[in-house]
DNA sequence: GTGTTCACG
DNA sequence: ACGTACGTGAACACC
């Protein structure tokens, strides 16, 4: 592995930062501004070049080859400001604390020594990367040298290489000084020749190489350019000297002294907290960099939002973000579109301003190779642009293609031809647990880079190109590609979609809410004598169990649980528990759905657009947010009238729901094989009748709503990763009669008791379970010694399979109900799906054919050895809904 | 930010 | 002796 160097030059830096950063002054009174730039881009330069080995080097204040040549060198600079010489001082003291060694030599600039030290660690075969305020080393580029420095504001950088010199100036980095020379440089004091500025000076130099070269025949220029550059002739050539950086230097570089090892961070962290430079202390390197070892710690492939965050490193792909990235403001969208053309694939970053209801498009980072572009769009986005993200022939990678779609899409353009987005296929490489040892590198300063659109871009194209091959060689490559890429397009026309809420309705409901709470307020209040915070578990806490010496029931993590479980088991016993189960009921509608809810309709519209997550949860399943439409109440009477709300969008459509029955348990039968299991369904029998019939010996007929309920608890249980105590708890009975039920049910289904024993045993041998289509789940304490937490462990893993297998057959089946829709003439769109459950806004005239279309695509989804059945229902709201009678055709 | 509670599958 | 079933997201209190 190359190792790194990283030079400063120091003066360029906190003169620029002196004059680019607002005047910082510590309550003290101590102005800080260039320090605290300095700092800024010291911890940038570690963070993004991750180098070895690093010196600064400054100025003396003694005269240079350079005046004694040209007196009128540097001699318009006026001298250093008085409140900018102390933090001269400061920058050193930071050095110092960094231990970072500092060179410089008399009669010479900090230029001058970085160039030599530069060329020196070229001959040694290290790769260097200059940090400057200034372009003038851009002359010191080579392939193994490149220049970083910083753009407006000083808190942006960029990145030369040889690519973006090219790119800016179409010359070659040994031509800069001619370039300069013609063109002059007033800081430099340096003339140039009038009426050459840095058009006429590019173009001069890329056609004729160099000085010499433009001088050579002047007779093919206009008589006044002719003119002008006879006129300069001698000062151009002087110019060029004094803008040449000597290399050929009495310094040495030392690589012992500028290898970073540790640094004194109790120095530093003073020196931050004199300064006030609070912002600064999390972006400091751990104390022990432990950079000793040739390797540079990898990056892994953290990303910004979304996706899983804890890689392990032995399989994770490692991927040192790019130094040679680099970010062009004002491009032509032409050039770009070409160059991003020609490769046949590059990776795209929607950069959005997030601040508003929906992800609004600021800008593009595009990202082809090794070299990227930023393409700002407040007016849309440019044509040719444009017509690349849509081409479907072109390979397109990005982080999160949903939101980048949607952002597009309201910009009035589109993604299409995507074939990697890192998020999902980040979630779906297995994340390995995360060491115990905390470490540093992982976490915080990659979020910074990633943010930035042009990295964003090409970390996506690389890590994009690592889970390829990892998604291959774990198997999972279809699960990729033939389910979780295809729900992208899925997702984004659903939350386009939204659905449509009654808001007239919503807000009455919402009212009738508030004074119903309010009144039983009252009651609890007039109960117990005094007001009392009834939102508050605290203030609950110590009226029941200490005022009124209730019995305490559970504990909780802090104190005694006063949860509906237990204030269930306490009604009676006062009369105010009752006023709290009430009030709590109500309060949720309201506060959480009624009003929550009612937030976040767009009044437009009237519809409400959720948002799903597609690498979220554990198992593999979606999860929504803003708002969470997957919990809308169902279960009560005054939770339904919650339901009612969502409708429809016209009277002459109605809502169809088409919910998978029993998936999960049919999931459970198929991977067991276990035969009372595979025969009851495909018997067609009501599952849980069925175990209570078995369990209590009595005929089907025959079972009670009780013993139905208990056997229904014990298939739920099975799926959960029972445990007798779970189960005793949830059952209201003893612990042994519990564990006398769960013996019966695992006789009775005793392969059942095999796959559960088997699971387990996989786990603890692979480290990891998973579903029907090898979607993984990494479970590491199956071996814990602690019995609480192996149990939690156990039942992920018996859970995982089934809740995953179930959730990768829905989603499978959105996919056909999609491609479905859209080979059809129907006019019906999907809006949500509840994990086992799809609804769909369908017109009048459509509903039997919608009906048929969710059963057979749902039902034909995957193949177990038990039918997949699929209830339909239609009606004008999600609560009311009558039951449609689907006649089934034949399929797969 | 964390913990509790509760809505859903 | 842990302190309870799996998976989510949102509101609220309290630190």
């Amino acid at each position: 592995m190359t190792e790194r160097l990283a030079l400063i030059d120091s003066n360029s830096l906190i003169y620029r930062a002196f004059f680019a950063v607002p005047p910082l002054t510590t309550t003290k009174g101590e102005l800080a501004n260039a320090t605290f730039g300095f700092a800024s881009i010291l911890l940038k330069s570690l963070e993004q070049a991750t180098p070895q080995h690093i010196a600064a080097a400054f100025d003396l204040p003694v005269p240079t080859f350079r005046r004694e040549m040209e007196p009128t060198y540097k001699a318009t600079r006026k001298p250093m400001p008085d409140d900018l010489r102390p933090q001269f001082e400061r920058c050193k003291q930071l050095l110092d604390a960094f231990g970072i060694p500092m060179y410089s030599l008399p009669g010479y600039e900090a230029d001058d020594v970085i160039g030599a030290l530069a060329r020196q660690a070229e001959a040694k075969g290290l790769e260097t990367i200059i940090v400057s305020g200034d372009l003038d080393p851009l002359q010191l580029v080579t392939p193994r040298i490149k220049l970083m420095t910083t753009r407006q504001g000083f808190q942006n950088t960029v990145i030369y290489d040889e690519d973006m010199i090219r790119q800016r100036y179409g010359l070659r980095p040994d031509q800069m000084v001619d370039f300069k020379a013609l063109k002059g440089d007033a800081t430099d004091n340096i003339p140039g020749v009038p009426g050459v500025g840095e058009k006429t000076a590019a173009k001069l130099i890329a056609e004729h190489e160099n000085l010499e070269g433009v001088y050579a025949d002047l007779g093919g220029y206009t008589p006044r350019l002719r003119e002008s550059l006879a006129a300069s002739k001698d000062q151009v050539f002087r110019s060029r000297q004094l803008a040449t950086i000597v290399t050929d230097l009495p310094v040495t570089l030392e690589l012992e002294r500028t290898r970073r090892t540790t640094y004194d961070r109790a120095a530093v962290l003073e020196l931050f907290r004199d300064l006030e430079f609070r912002s600064l202390v999390p972006r400091l390197p751990p104390a022990d960099q432990n950079l000793a070892a040739p390797a540079p710690t990898p990056v892994a492939p953290l990303v910004p939002r979304g996706g899983q965050m804890q890689l392990g490193l032995e399989t994770a792909p490692a991927v040192a973000l790019p130094v040679e990235t680099a970010l062009v403001a004002d491009v032509d969208a032409d050039t770009v579109a070409a160059e991003l053309r020609t490769p046949g694939a590059f990776a795209v970053h929607a950069d959005m301003d997030t601040s508003g209801r929906h992800p609004l498009l600021v800008g593009l980072g595009l990202a082809a190779g090794d070299r990227a572009w930023y393409v700002p769009t407040p007016d849309g986005v440019p044509a040719p642009i444009a017509e690349l993200l849509l081409d479907d022939a072109v390979a397109k990678t990005a982080h999160d293609a949903k939101t980048a779609r949607r952002a597009l899409r309201r910009a009035g353009t589109d993604l299409r031809g995507l074939s990697m987005d890192t998020m999902i296929a980040s979630y779906l490489v297995p994340a390995l647990p995360a060491p115990d040892r905390k470490d540093p590198y992982r976490t915080p300063t990659l979020d910074e880079r990633l943010a930035r659109a042009g990295a964003g871009a090409v970390a996506a194209a690389r890590l994009g190109e690592q889970f390829a091959v990892e998604l291959e060689r774990l198997n999972l490559k279809r699960l990729y590609r033939d389910v979780e890429l295809p729900l992208v397009d899925v997702l984004v026309e659903m939350e386009e979609a939204g659905i449509a809420v009654d808001t007239g309705y919503l807000r009455l409901l919402g009212e009738e809410f508030a004074r119903e709470v309010a009144r039983i307020e009252q009651e609890a209040f007039a109960a117990v004598g005094h007001e009392f915070g009834l939102n508050s578990p605290k203030q609950l806490q110590s009226l029941l169990f200490d005022e009124l010496k209730l019995p305490r029931g559970r504990r909780t993590g802090t104190g005694f649980s006063t949860d509906a479980t237990v204030l269930e088991e306490l009604r009676g016993a006062h009369p105010v528990i009752e006023k709290i189960l009430e009030y709590r009921e109500i309060e949720k509608l309201r506060s959480t759905y009624a009003e929550g809810l009612g937030g976040l309709v767009d009044p437009e519209t009237r519809r409400v657009h959720t948002t799903f997550e597609q690498t979220v949860a554990a198992t593999g399943r979606l999860s929504s947010r803003a708002p969470n439409l997957q919990n809308i109440p169902i279960r009560t009477p005054l939770g339904r009238r919650i339901r009612r709300a969502f409708v429809a969008g016209s009277s002459n459509r109605v809502l169809v729901a088409a919910d998978y029955s029993q998936i999960e348990l049919r999931v459970l039968a198929h991977v067991s094989q276990d035969p009372a299991l595979l025969d009851a369904f495909r018997s067609g029998a009501d599952i849980h009748r069925r175990t209570a019939a078995a369990g209590f010996g009595v005929a089907e007929n025959a079972v009670t709503r009780e013993q139905r309920d208990v056997a229904k608890m014990l298939n739920f249980g099975i799926i959960y990763g029972m445990s007798d105590f779970g189960l005793a708890w949830r059952m209201q009975m003893p612990r042994e009669e519990a564990q006398r039920f769960i013996d019966e049910y695992f006789k009775r289904y005793g392969q059942v008791r095999r796959y559960v024993l088997e699971t387990k045993a996989f786990c603890v041998e692979q480290g990891y379970v998973e579903t029907l289509l090898g979607r993984r789940r990494y479970i590491p304490d199956m071996t814990s010694r602690v019995n609480a937490v192996r149990n939690a462990a156990e039942r992920m893993a018996i859970n995982m399979p089934i809740q995953g297998t179930a959730a990768d057959i829905m989603k499978i089946a959105m996919a056909r109900v999609h491609r479905a829709l859209h080979d059809s003439d129907l006019h019906a769109r999907v809006l949500l799906q509840v994990h086992d459950e799809l609804v769909a806004e369908v017109p009048r005239l459509e509903v039997e054919r919608m009906a048929r279309l969710l059963t057979d695509e749902m039902s034909g989804a995957y193949e177990l050895d038990v039918p997949l059945v699929v209830d339909v229902r239609a009606g004008p709201n999600w609560d009311e809904m009558q039951r449609l009678e689907v006649t089934a055709t034949a399929n797969a």
